[in-house]
DNA sequence: TTAATAATAGAACACTCGTTCATTATACAT
DNA sequence: ATGTATAATGAACGAGTGTTCTATTATTAA
């Protein structure tokens, strides 16, 4: 009855988070994506709508593929704080090189958006980065309830710690890119106070 | 002979680092800075040059601003450490409201501009930081000097871990408001790994 | 083979961008 | 008071913005 779309769907969000996380959203141009995805206005617009919507798919794409990475790190790892751990290593160290951008893309974009122009995404980032903080927490149960650390501690402060700590890192890392001083950091991160 | 300029340069400036601080390099127009600073593009150009240049100008005078608050909270404590946690409870706690953002327009910088598009602003950007840095490093040294800390400790790591700890409290403020939290991680900064 | 349907291409739209420039206004030296 | 140098104005420029729309192409059901 009709024809498919040739292109693949999740490839060309792939494409469009790539350019995104590099050169951030008012950086990132219809033209840049156009040739990046490699698909005329008419296809893009009738696939997602606006380059907010395409900003949103991409965003989320990027938080959902940060998640599975999370997911990874945990299953391989005998404890919650050590799968934490070697998922925080993974993320800065590991992405060092080769990346868009050593930086995490919704620190980038919570940094960039604001208000006044741009809400309705930047509640989007925030609403993510409010997500991450929830599963950090589950995790930090997690290992409260099997004894790795012990029950005084506040899963929530925690995590927010967490991310203070991962955010502040990836991004000295943009300017500093040193990898045995940010082992060195991410190693500390769970000997030092709040942890114990 | 001829006439001076009406307008005072110093004001305009402050009042493009407001904008450029909220909205960013590229979610700043030119017509958004016209209106701000109240001036019509042929000063403008006659004074600054270009957007690129106003922007230079704009981060060295918020970078000048943050040195000075820097140096106003030294100067009134009794030690270099006291002085330093006192300046990140100012910068951080005391911008929460009232500014154009929590977060630091340095690092907003470095985290939008990319290498190939903003080449010039970004090495500007991040020698500035790496001054920050130094910055920090000679007062950690004058606190080993004044046996504040002990001799075995490394003044430039101490001041990158300082840099980490400030870029992500000041970026989590964003997220999550919370001056109590906030007040408590930046306690604990001075008090764990690798400060003791 | 044909008719129906949807995906694609790419020209074009209205608008905004950073910037330039001819003009006008202003202040000081003579 | 007048001439001169400079500051300020704001219209205008070409290029780029996000987006729309029509014509074309491709696919599948009948």
């Amino acid at each position: 009855m009709s024809k498919n779309a040739k292109f693949d769907r999740t490839e060309v969000i792939e494409k469009a988070t790539n350019l995104y996380w590099e050169k951030g959203y008012h950086g990132t141009s219809m033209r840049n994506l156009q040739t990046a995805i490699d698909l005329r206005p008419g296809s893009i617009y009738a696939t997602f709508g606006s380059k907010d919507n395409l900003f949103k798919e991409a965003i989320n794409h990027y938080a959902a593929q940060t998640g599975n990475l999370l997911q990874d790190c945990l299953d391989q790892s005998a404890t919650p704080l050590t799968g934490l751990k070697l998922f925080i290593k993974k993320l800065i160290i590991d992405n060092l090189d080769g990346k868009p951008s050593c930086m995490c893309m919704i620190v980038k974009s919570l940094s960039e958006l604001t208000e006044s122009d741009n809400k309705e995404l930047l509640d989007e980032v925030k609403k993510i980065l409010s997500n991450i903080e929830n599963r950090l927490a589950g995790i930090i149960t997690d290992a409260i309830d099997a004894d790795e650390l012990d029950q005084s501690k506040d899963a929530m402060e925690l995590a927010s710690y967490l991310q203070v700590q991962i955010i502040g890192l990836r991004t000295y890392a943009r300017l500093n890119n040193n990898k045995e001083i940010v082992n060195k950091f991410i190693d500390q991160i769970f000997v030092g106070a709040p942890f114990h």
